[in-house]
DNA sequence: CATGAATGAGCTTTCATTCAT
DNA sequence: TATGAATGAAAGCTCATTCAT
C-alpha cells in the first residue's frame, strides 16, 4: 500500500516520448527544453528532475531508439526447422511492419547519423543496433548455407548486404518519397540478393 | 578589359571549402561562423558579403556537394557498344574513388540526411542527387535487358537496389567501420545483385 | 501535560546549526535550501515551515551569532575589586577561547560583512554584537581611569581600539594565517595597547 | 596614424570601473552580468568580449583593487632621514586620504573577504595586499629600533598591530559609522600603539 | 571590399518556493 | 507535521548578424 507509487520511470517515458516528437520535428538542435517540457505537459524545470541535461535526453532517446525494433528476432536463429530463406523474410516483413509504425521517427534516426559522426557514444549505440540484426541474420544464412538451401558463401557478406539493401532503401525513400515505393522496393532489393544465395542450378544428376 | 579579374566567385569558393571542413568537424548547428571565417581566413563578416546567412552557406555547401560525384556518368549511358555489367562496375568503381577521396565529407551527408527532413530545398538537392544516379543506372539496366545481358526485370527497381546497396553499405561503414569493409562489401553487394540480374541459363537452344 | 514537548524550537535550532555548517562552507548565496535540508536531515519543504524563507534562515543564523560570545563578559563590569586590566586581559582571553571554538564559523562572520554593507538588519545585527563589546570595555577602562590604574584617556576611544586590534588582528590572520600567529599576536597587540595606557611614570618623588 | 587605437585596453578598463560600482551595491552574487554592462554602457554580449566570465570580472577587479592603494609607500623605507615615527604617521595618513576616495568601494572590499574564505586566487589577492603593507611597515620600525628611537621589539609584531588597528577599526566603523569617528579614531589607535613602542625614558646615561 | 567590435535574442540550467499528499 | 515533486523566474553565456571604419 505504498501511497505514492514511483511515478519516476514513468515521468521519464513520458518526457522521452515527449522528447521524441519534438527531435522529430525540430531536429535535436532546434528542440528547446521548453519545447519538450511543453509537449510532456510539465515545467521546463521538471525535465532536470528526470534527465540532468538535453544531452542525457537525446541519449535517453537513443537508448530507447535502439532496444526498440530488434526486439524479438533472436527467437528465429533457433527457428531450425523453418527453411532460413522463409526466416530472412519473415525478418524483413516484420522488420518492415515495426518500420512503417516508427515511420515518424525517421527524421530522429538521421539525427543519430549527423551525431554519431561526432559523439562516441551515439556512435557505440548504432553500432550495438546494426550488430542485432547482424547477429541475427548471419547465423541464419550459415544454417541455409549448412543445409544446402544456400550456395556457398560469406554469410556475414551477405547479412551485411541484406542489411545494406534495407537501410540503403529505406534512406533513398526517405528523401525521395515520391520516387520509391517502400515495401515493394525492399521486398524486390532482397528477392534479389536471395536469388543471388541460391544453390547452383544442380546439373541433373545422371543422364 | 576586367582589371580586376572576378575574384568573388574564388571567395565563394574559399568560404565554401572553409565551410565544408568545419562543418565535417562539428556540424552545421555547432559550427560557428567565426569558425568558418578563421577557416577561411577571413574575417566574420566577409563571409556576409558573400552569403546572406548560415543556412546560405549550408545551401551553398549542398550545391558544392550534389555536383561532385556525378560529373561524369551519363556520358556512359551513350557508350552502348561496351556491355551494361561492365559500365554498372565501372560506375560503381569510380564512385568508389570519388568515395574515398571525399571520405572526410561523410559527416556532412548526414547533416544534410537530418537537415532533409526539415527542410524542403535540402530534400530536393538530396533527390536530385539520387535522380542523377538513377538516370545513369536505368538506362543502361535497360539497355542490358533489351541486349539479352540481363533477364527481364524492372530496370528502376534493380538500379534502386544498386543505389541502395551503395548507400546502405556506406551507411553500416561509416557507424561501425571496424565491422564492415567497405569497398570489399560494396563490390560483394553489387556483385550479388548483377548475379540475380543475370539470364536464366538458356538451354541451349536446340542441337 | 504536553504529550509533545514543542519540539519546534529544537527544529529551528537544527535548521539552523546545518545552515551554519553548510553557510561556513559555501557562502550565503552558493548554499542551497537543498544543502541545509540534507544537512539537517530534513527534506526541503520542512525549513519553510520553520522559516519562511531563505532570508529568515540567514537572518536566524546571525542573531544565533550574536548571542554567542558576549555571553558572560557583561558581570565583569561589576567586579570592581578585580583591577581593569586584568579584567581587560581575562576578557580577552575568553574571547581567544571562544574564538579557538567558533574558528569553523569565522566565514560566515565575513559573510555576514559582505550583507551588511546592503542589508539594515544585519548591520544592526553587527552593531549590537560590537556594542555589546564596548558597553564592557569602556566600563571597565573607566574604572581603571578612576582608580588611577590608567592614565587619563578617553576610555571609549580605548576601548575601540582594543575592539580594533582584535577584529583587525582577526582578519590578518583569516587571510594569511601563514604570516600571523593569532593568540600571540593578539596577546601583543592588546599588550601594546594596555602600555600606553599606564599612568605616566610618577616621577620619582625627589630625593 | 592608426585607424583605430587600440580600445581594449580602455574597455576592460570601462568594464571593470562598472563592475566595482555594481558589486559594491548588490555584492557579488546579486549583480547580474546585464547590471554590469548597462553601467557600462555596453551590451551584455560585449563584456564577454573582455572577459571570459563573471568570476573573470570579479578576479579583474581583485587586482584593480589590490593595485590601488600601496602605490607609493614603498618609497617611505629609504627615507632614512626621516625619523620612522614621522614616517609611520605620513603612511596612515596617506592611507587614509586613499580610504576616504574610495570609500565607496569598502563594501566590494568585505565581498573579497566573504569570497576569499572559498577561493584560493582571492585568498592570495588579499595576502598580497597585506603584505605589501608589512614589507612597507616592518623596515621602517626596524629602522626606528636601531637608532633607539623605539625601545627593542619585535618589528614584524608592531607592523602587524599598527596593521590591525587600521584593519580592525576600519571594519568597526564600516558597520557603525555613528559609534566610530573613523579618522579620530584611527589616529589615536597608531598614537596608543606607538607611544608602547617609545623607549624607556632613559635614566639619565652616568651621573 | 574587408574588418571585427558590438549587439541582444535566445538558450540551457539552477534553485527558492509551493503544495498535494 | 513532513515530504519532495513540480514550478518558473532568473541568470550566465553564446553566437548570428550588423555596421562604422
Amino acid at each position: 500500500m505504498p501511497p505514492r507509487p514511483d511515478l519516476s520511470e514513468a515521468r521519464r517515458q513520458q518526457i522521452l516520448d515527449a522528447a521524441m516528437q519534438v527531435f522529430a520535428r525540430l531536429g535535436f538542435d532546434k528542440a528547446r527544453m521548453e519545447d519538450i517540457a511543453r509537449r510532456a505537459g510539465l515545467a521546463k524545470g521538471t525535465l532536470y528532475l528526470y534527465f540532468k541535461s538535453k544531452e542525457e535526453i537525446i541519449l535517453g532517446v537513443l537508448d530507447q531508439f535502439m532496444g526498440m525494433e530488434l526486439r524479438d528476432f533472436r527467437p528465429l536463429v533457433d527457428l531450425q526447422q523453418t527453411p532460413a530463406r522463409e526466416r530472412l523474410l519473415q525478418m524483413m516483413e516484420r522488420s518492415l511492419a515495426d518500420l512503417q509504425r516508427f515511420e515518424w521517427l525517421l527524421p530522429v534516426l538521421y539525427e543519430f547519423y549527423a551525431l554519431a559522426t561526432r559523439n562516441r557514444l551515439v556512435r557505440k549505440g548504432i553500432q550495438r543496433f546494426y550488430r542485432g540484426y547482424l547477429e541475427v541474420l548471419a547465423p541464419i544464412i550459415e544454417q541455409g548455407v549448412a543445409r544446402g538451401e544456400f550456395r556457398q558463401l560469406d554469410a556475414r557478406q551477405a547479412a551485411l548486404a541484406i542489411s545494406a539493401i534495407f537501410e540503403g532503401t529505406l534512406v533513398l525513400w526517405a528523401f525521395a518519397p515520391e520516387e520509391v515505393d517502400l515495401v515493394p522496393q525492399i521486398r524486390a532489393g532482397l528477392q534479389m540478393l536471395l536469388e543471388s544465395m541460391e544453390p547452383p542450378r544442380s546439373r541433373r544428376p545422371d543422364a
